[in-house]
DNA sequence: CTATGATGTTTTATCATACAAGTCAATTGC
DNA sequence: GCAATTGACTTGTATGATAAAACATCATAG
């Protein structure tokens, strides 16, 4: 029952973060923030140094990473300038979490719910006709986990994110597995702000989770598909709590 | 000395490529035919120096970016190991592009081919909702140059790609946005190993092409959806195509 | 006065080197 | 035999120098 053991050494978090990775985050923060605008340039290299303090090998690592995310284009002697929004890789689990860290995201996570709505009965009824035993017994698992989360919304969320990852792997097509994984980002997202969730809430989420499941294993496809249009009602549902927990 | 010959009157776009870029396309090109296969370690980085004839700067850099993209993992005194697959960033137009070009990517296509069918009947029906004025112009436009290319497969490629971007743009998600850019560069990487397309099939196009830009003129969302879904039909064609030309 | 081209200056791009820190493997001490 | 220590190798970070790119300026010719 109270399982404690099963909680995983997830990260060998020994080795301090790297200053590399914090100089990305905290670049990209300003970015997301709006401090540094769109069309304009970021500081030069030199002044990024100084202004955080490592030396310019690691800042030039940073304006990489950026770069190939979209967010920079960096040409000699102009210096760094910030891309357009529509050339952002926000589905990018990375992007989206620095996104998402900067409460600048409203407009984005309803975006990605439109998206959902559009793709993730689809993706259920393709899943319908390819999951395999295996993924069918993870899907389960993760129901389980839902159910038997108790008051811990912690682990509530990771079986519910673990759920929709699986469901998207089960498509067994790489291009909806990529959007599952920025879901999931999101997803991560939207529960941490959701602190709270009501327990019959969550309980008619683990019925419909589990109608899902049930058609997946019939192979039933339109049931499929319906199943997953009631997952996204309370997954809007989730998201204006979130917006109201965010506004408070 | 001689300035006669150099005559510079050229594309101002002469900048060299840059090394780096270079180098990263270099990697990523053999861990995409298989050199470097999964969960296999990299050489070291002084042994890519050396192997490139490049500072390790370049090579650090450029190893940052395919990490940034989920090729790899780097670790300390571990080395680069090639990530999963599935950790790939395939929604990223770069990445497709180098992929594509490896010609490791037909199960890569038909699932993107399924994708669209998916994403794209439902981007159309959003799409006849919210495009604005201009954007319906520059569907116009592309049609037009659709119409007008004549013989020239390249200019019909353009505009074709161009509408198929406006279309998503259009949308007003940018979710959706996003997974266009993706389907551009399928596109391109399609269209460039067809190398020939029939005339009447061309007519064809412009025809659906053209249907989908009166609904979305008319607002009317089901007609958009139909008119999308003749155009898949059309591009399930054209992949099949460049799959034979690919063969001989 | 305008247009053209040479020159200068600033910033990124690349190189080279050095040292610090992380991690595996062998070795040592019990 | 087993655990802690040490050692060696690789990546992470710092520093300084040089090359190349692109804007800014100004001189000059017409």
């Amino acid at each position: 029952m109270d399982d404690v053991s099963e909680i995983v050494t997830e990260k060998p978090r020994v080795s301090r973060p790297r200053v590399m990775d914090e100089v990305t985050e905290a670049i990209a923060s300003d970015i997301f923030s709006g401090r540094y605008k769109p069309g304009h340039s970021l500081p030069t290299e030199n002044e990024l140094c100084t202004a955080h303090g490592v030396s310019r090998t690691v800042i030039r690592e940073a304006l990489k990473v950026l770069a190939a995310k979209g967010l920079i284009l960096t040409r000699p002697r102009i210096g760094s300038v910030v891309c357009e929004e529509d050339n952002w890789n926000i589905i990018d689990a990375q992007v989206l979490a620095w996104h998402a860290s900067n409460a600048l995201g409203e407009k984005l996570f309803d975006a990605i719910l439109e998206a959902r709505r559009a793709i993730e009965p689809l993706v259920a009824e393709i899943a319908a006709s390819r999951a395999t035993m295996r993924e069918i017994a993870d899907l389960e698992a993760a129901c389980d986990g839902m159910a038997n989360a108790g008051e811990d919304i912690v682990v509530f969320s990771r079986h519910d994110i673990a759920f929709h990852q699986t469901l998207y792997a089960a498509s067994h097509n790489p291009v909806f597995r990529q959007i599952g994984g920025m879901i999931d980002a999101a997803l991560t997202a939207t529960l941490r702000a959701t602190a709270v969730i009501s327990v019959d809430h969550r309980t008619n989420a683990v019925v419909v989770h589990r109608e899902l499941l049930e058609a997946l294993r019939m192979r039933n496809q339109p049931a499929a598909r319906e199943a997953a249009n009631r997952i996204l009602d309370l997954a809007a549902h989730d998201l204006e709590i979130a917006k109201k927990n965010a506004d408070s």
